[in-house]
DNA sequence: GATCGCGCGTAC
DNA sequence: GACGTACGCGCGATCC
């Protein structure tokens, strides 16, 4: 290998028209784009293309040229050259700018010259750095660049892994040594570029004539002896055209562009330039890599570990009068967690923090927890000094566990961002990001993660000081940016009336949670055992061997090789024999192993999920499971509960149903379980304002009956009890957007038969087709819908090419404002209710499941507060339907549904 | 050995 | 291809 320098010379506008043509498109076919539509795909495919260059061969020196518009020396040469090439496509010109933008950003110096081309320009930079001792790696895609090959000079084709052309590789691509590949060129033409070369010879017979005759100057000299008749009479009649296709072919060398290394050194680009650029055009990811960190910003972040520090701390902040606060805590797990410290910011880069829980080796003294939070709880609980955070409900929480009460909850910026967009993720960093292009520091970034993750409680104060202040700074940041976002998008009012005044009735439920009767599920899960070892002794003489019976792949392997059952189905994205519920039920029409195996997996999930599982959740100091609420998840604006999920207990089955006696009320106490009926089919009948629907709610009649004489008439013959079933499949089928497919599949009709039933139902009420009709033509024009509370949830691939994504769109912006105006509907019961029970220490909320709460209940007062729950929830809304809650009353939330 | 995607199943 | 919204378990491929 040579010891000299290389230098990389960039065919800029060769690989931008091979980057515009790559087959690179969104998922709807189309080009990609950036938020203002402007195509975007050329300059995606260039960067990348760099960016690959960079990380594998690190280059010292590099340079780009590209082709400048405009007349060149070749124009003047004939004129008609390039004369056949079509015009640059409109969407690529669009973009010639910005890839020279990003070719600079990220450090790749562009030179050009005026009346030549990029080629001659590269050809010139080669021979003058190759003069200056500088190997060349000349990049591109083009043949033509073979001719400067040799001596150092190598030509770099990028694509797949790349491969590299020196003379050797030139000889053995192109047929010819590369002094002679433009003789070559002369005689063969190039139809694109319009270079005529000699009629009738192609590249094979111009390889083979300079092959034989060494140069294009001997072979004019000798074309009388050119032996094929139709090489022989075309060169002597186009003598002319191929010396002047040579002289058009020939990369010129002596363009006026200097070789100065120092101007080549590559340096690394500008991280702001880059950021800038990519931000603009929409590459989400490639704008957080450059994106601004803490290094690249001036602030104020202090350690703050005294008495007298935390009271003139307290002081600023309430003179304030409003800040971003932080509780910086060891865990995700509210309940149980440890403070580690707290941050406060009331200006924009501008933070304290107060370190209380930091354990080991720390060159910084701490505060005691409680004398810290002592000093602070006045500003803590003062309502008049409002506290803006992320995940407030979290940090109430924890703050309560040590007898503070957080009051004066301003901006919430997690549930700020998810009333904006209820899709996506709301980690802090990634609003940062979006809202004020900073690359903010993670967990991960200060602890590391996986196993190796240390304990934020381990790490040094210095390291978290950072990561904390700017939690809170970022808070203080963010805060007027997303309340003046809801304002915009009239979120202000949801925010405000329901997802605020929901945080501490959500906060009370979490801190109550709920008592598990733990040795019921010991002894459900021993029973469960032996069951299970008896069942699975048959399992294995049914299917002649043993397995693993939960390894979906195993059973596939037994059930469809070894006893060769027919594959009714795959799985989505293996493509693998399913085993599903559905594809079991019908092979055990045949077979007696598949409803073994259903059964084996009821009680796996039961086992395994809810009664070993739960357990395990049961906090240690106040006996019960206290789940957490995501307020912040869910699309269509309910909640989600998790660690434990209780929102998923089973209830279908009597084998399922019987963990639920598990769930239990405090001796002395009762469970109160408050569930709407039909909440979300009164919401439709309301919102459709279909007056069958309407008045069958009003009148209190049975709903799905009503739709069964609606959809069948009244004398269809059929048994009334089926034709209600039925009918209820076909309401259900309406609200989730079912297609004839699957409802045939649900009940067990014919697919015409389904469509039959769907089109009925239709027919029958036409104001729900209009309702549907309606929302779906709206949100196609705004990109959202709404609930009748204003919540919102984006829909962009409601205008989808792709019909798989658009009718999956369609589906989620029809069900959207049922489900979650259901939903508000139930947020804003649960604040009325707690706020109606709020001076009664008789009573507390437990839980919410939808369109269900859970009440704990002193025995003695049932009576009265199950009246209170009623009121409040049937009266949380007023729709032209009424609202009704059915009540249930027991010792445990079985019987307290029963 | 930890992590993560997948298949599956529970709820409303 | 085909039902909206969630969460979580066990398996097993993959990564380190």
């Amino acid at each position: 290998m040579s010891a000299r320098p290389l230098v990389f010379l960039i065919d800029g506008s060769s690989q931008m028209y091979r980057a515009f043509f790559a087959p690179v498109r969104t998922a709807e076919g189309g080009l990609l784009r950036n938020s203002h539509g402007a195509p975007t795909n050329a300059v995606y495919i260039f960067v990348n293309m760099l960016r690959k260059l960079f990380n594998e061969h690190t280059p010292q020196f590099i340079a780009a040229s590209f082709d400048l518009p405009g007349r060149t020396f070749r124009d003047d040469l004939v004129d008609d050259y390039k004369a056949h090439r079509a015009p640059m496509p409109d969407e690529l010109a669009q973009q010639i700018t910005m890839v020279h933008a990003a070719c600079e950003a990220l450090g790749v110096p562009i030179l050009t010259s005026e009346r030549y081309e990029a080629d001659d320009v590269i050809g010139t930079l080669t021979m003058k750095a190759s003069a200056a001792g500088f190997d060349v790696a000349i990049v591109t895609m083009d043949k033509d660049f073979y001719q400067l090959v040799g001596n150092g000079v190598r030509v770099y084709n990028p694509r797949d892994d790349g491969t590299w052309y020196d003379a050797e590789g030139v000889k053995e691509k192109f047929g010819v040594a590369p002094d002679q590949v433009v003789d070559v060129l002369a005689l063969m033409g190039d139809t694109i570029d319009n270079i005529k070369g000699v009629p009738g010879v192609g590249e094979k017979g111009a390889r083979d004539l300079i092959v034989q005759y060494g140069t294009l100057d001997h072979l004019l000299a000798h074309a009388a002896e050119v032996k094929n008749k139709r090489y022989r009479e075309g060169l002597l009649a186009h003598a002319d055209t191929a010396r002047q296709s040579r002289e058009l072919a020939q990369i010129r060398v002596d363009v006026p562009v200097e070789f100065d290394p120092e101007r080549f050194r590559y340096q690394g680009g500008s991280r702001i330039a880059c950021f800038d650029i990519f931000n603009e055009l929409g590459f989400r990811a490639l704008a957080k890599e450059y994106a601004p960190t803490a290094d690249t910003v001036n602030r104020q972040y202090r350690i703050v570990n005294s008495a007298d520090g935390v009271r003139a701390v307290a002081e600023r902040l309430r003179t304030a009068g409003r800040f971003g606060l932080r509780v910086i805590a060891e865990t995700t797990t509210a309940m149980q967690t440890a403070i580690v410290g707290l941050s406060f910011s009331a200006a924009t880069h501008d933070a304290d923090y107060v370190p209380v829980g930091h354990r080991g080796l720390d060159s910084v003294e701490s505060l005691r927890v409680d004398v810290a939070l002592d000093l602070l709880r006045p500003l803590l609980e003062d309502n008049s000094v409002i506290k803006d955070g992320h995940d407030l409900k979290f940090d109430a929480i924890v703050l309560a566990r040590h007898g503070v009460t957080l009051r004066g909850l301003g901006l919430d910026t997690m549930l700020a961002s998810y009333l904006l967009d209820a899709t996506s993720a709301h980690p802090l960093e990634d609003l940062a990001l979006e809202h004020t292009s900073y690359k903010a520091l993670t967990v991960e970034d200060v602890c590391g993660k996986g196993v190796k993750a240390m304990s934020l409680a381990d790490v040094p104060v210095d390291a978290v000081l950072t990561y904390a202040c700017e939690r809170a700074d970022l808070v203080t940041q963010l805060s007027p940016i997303l309340r003046d976002a809801l304002e915009r998008h009239q979120l202000a009012d949801v925010y405000r009336s329901i997802e605020l005044p929901l945080v501490p009735v959500l906060m009370a439920i979490e801190q109550a949670g709920v008592r598990i009767d733990t040795p019921a599920l010991a002894l459900q899960s021993q029973a469960l055992e032996r069951d299970l070892a008896q069942r699975s002794a048959a399992i294995f003489t049914a299917a002649g061997g043993e397995f693993n019976i939960n390894s979906p792949k195993q059973l596939a392997e037994i059930l469809f090789d070894k006893l060769q059952l027919p594959v009714l189905k795959r799985t989505g994205t293996s493509r693998a024999p399913s085993t599903a519920v559905e594809v079991l039920e019908e092979l055990a029409l045949t077979h007696e192993l598949p409803r073994q195996i259903l059964e084996w997996r009821q009680l796996m999930k039961l086992k395994g999920t809810y009664i070993d599982a739960l357990p395990q959740l049961v906090h240690p100091g106040t006996g019960r499971v206290h789940t957490s609420f995501n307020q912040a998840v869910a699309a269509t604006g309910r909640l989600s509960s998790s660690d434990p999920n209780l929102q998923n207990i089973p209830i279908r089955t009597p084998l399922g149903r019987e963990i639920r006696r598990a769930f239990i009320a405090e001796p002395g106490h009762l469970l109160i379980s408050a569930d709407y009926s039909q909440i979300e089919f009164r919401v439709l009948a309301h919102l459709a304002q279909e007056p069958v629907l309407v008045n069958a709610f009003r009148e209190g009649r049975d709903f799905h009956a009503d739709t069964a004489l609606r959809i069948f008439g009244e004398d269809s013959g059929r048994d009334a009890h089926d034709l209600r079933a039925t009918a209820k499949m076909v309401n259900y089928a309406v609200l989730y957007g079912k297609t004839a497919f699957t409802l045939a599949k649900d009940i067990g009709v014919t697919q015409s038969s389904a469509q039959e039933f769907i089109d009925a139902y239709f027919a029958g009420f036409p104001l729900v087709r209009a309702f549907i009709d309606r929302t779906l033509a709206e949100a196609r024009a705004s990109g959202v819908v709404k609930t009748l509370y204003g919540r919102r949830r984006l829909v962009p691939e409601l205008n989808s090419r792709d019909f798989q994504r658009r009718s999956a769109a369609e589906r989620e912006a029809v069900n959207m404002p049922i489900q979650g105006t259901a939903a508000d509907i139930m947020k804003r019961a649960m604040i009325d209710v707690a706020a109606a029970l709020a001076e009664r220490t008789d009573t507390r909320m437990i839980l919410t499941v939808h369109d269900e709460l859970l009440f704990e209940v002193d025995a003695s007062r049932v009576e009265e507060v199950a009246a209170v729950i009623r009121t409040g929830m049937e009266g949380a809304a007023s729709l032209d339907v009424p609202l009704t809650v059915d009540l249930g009353i027991g010792s445990n939330w079985k019987d307290a549904k029963g």
